[in-house]
DNA sequence: CCGACGAAGTGCGGGGCACGCATCTTTGCG
DNA sequence: CGCAAAGATGCGTGCCCCGCACTTCGTCGG
């Protein structure tokens, strides 16, 4: 990879970044393009070139890690059963790395409150979905070589995907939903939570005594 | 109800139906906001009133036939068996009434065609998931009140309510697809790919045979 | 080594959009 | 019949997104 592309993706994920971090700070509407065009030391039109609103900036990040799983799922070994390596590989992206669980526990807890506050706001929340769903198409593929069957002949690896995607959504809703009730022992409870979410519909959530 | 709210509804959907039917006809952007209000009989201003943009007001039909889902629901017998129950709410709300079907074969075409345009808008996509994120909430309560267990407490009826969403999700989307391959037999078979999708996740998704 | 090519960054300008605010009109109710 | 509340409208503003033209700088063939 040459020196352009590479300086490409530094100035996209500074942008990225940058973006989350004003507006987990000061909130959605106190942002300017500006501001994290600034942050990232370009100017305010190439913002755009790399992203068609602040929203999708914002959303880029979930995107990203969203198609990491997808070649995360790949990177399985080819014996494994299908929904324990969709369990790995969700796991593995979804764990928040040591950058945050190092961080001192208040300024955490700030950065909580705060990007729930984002993700209240209503375009962040409809980018957010969007890009689950453009990264859906890429797990619904990996799905489809694992399993020898392709997702334009049938249905299910888009079934999977789907359902992965929604388990996830839910968990991680769950997740917020959670430190907003005040217990936070959750560092490793996210874990337990997909665990769980992906267990219950790979085993096909029958309705009476479900638990 | 009165008058007045009978009349706010029926601004609220003449809206929202000139909205989609503008821009399936000419292209989202080549639609202004000032058109769809005029359309309505309506000032633009108005328009912002009632959604907060475009793409808000072509998915709020979205929005509103997924929230007929969950009463639909809710309307199902009890003895019923959930996956059943959901089924046949879900299909209910899909099947294209007889407005859409007693069009004239070519009409129908350029309609579908322009449809499809419309939703490769990206925030429109965008919006659309969100209103089916929204609706997914109110679902889960119903999934809730069925099984008496309430979303809160339990991860379960958050699980199924998602994981019908994506359902529909999938199988609108192969519908769309399968329109663009050239068969077209499909008046029915909307329904059939419903059954299947809610038949498979129900059942829970095994890997090997799946089929 | 060099020169042309093409991709990325930038500045400018315009068309809209979303919304706060003040005002006018309609509705429902006593 | 008249008034309080809710809705519709008009106006003004700040921001956004993008098209276009121009500059800058890696990249690659000769």
């Amino acid at each position: 990879m040459g020196l352009r592309e590479r300086k490409k993706h530094q100035t996209r994920a500074a942008l990225a970044w940058a973006a989350v971090r004003l507006i987990v700070e000061r909130g959605y509407d106190k942002v300017l393009v500006e501001d994290i065009a600034g942050e990232a030391g370009v100017s305010p039109r190439t913002f755009n070139n790399y992203f068609s609103s602040k929203a999708a900036a914002v959303a880029s990040r979930h995107l990203d890690r969203s198609l990491r799983m997808a070649d995360g799922l790949r990177a399985r070994p080819a014996g494994e059963g299908l929904w324990t390596a969709i369990t790995e590989a969700v796991v593995a992206e979804m764990t928040p790395g040591p950058e945050v669980t190092s961080q001192p526990r208040p300024d955490r807890e700030t950065w909580g409150a705060g990007l729930q506050q984002m993700m209240a706001i209503p375009a962040i929340q409809a980018e957010t979905l969007r890009a689950a769903a453009v990264a859906e198409q890429e797990l619904a593929k990996a799905v489809g070589e694992r399993v020898g069957i392709d997702p334009a002949d049938d249905i299910y690896p888009g079934l999977v995907a789907a359902t992965v995607t929604a388990a996830c959504n839910v968990a991680s809703q769950r997740y917020a939903a959670a430190r907003f009730t005040g217990q936070d022992d959750l560092e490793t409870s996210i874990r337990e939570l997909l665990v769980d979410a992906l267990s219950q519909v790979a085993a096909g959530l029958p309705p009476p005594g479900a638990k």
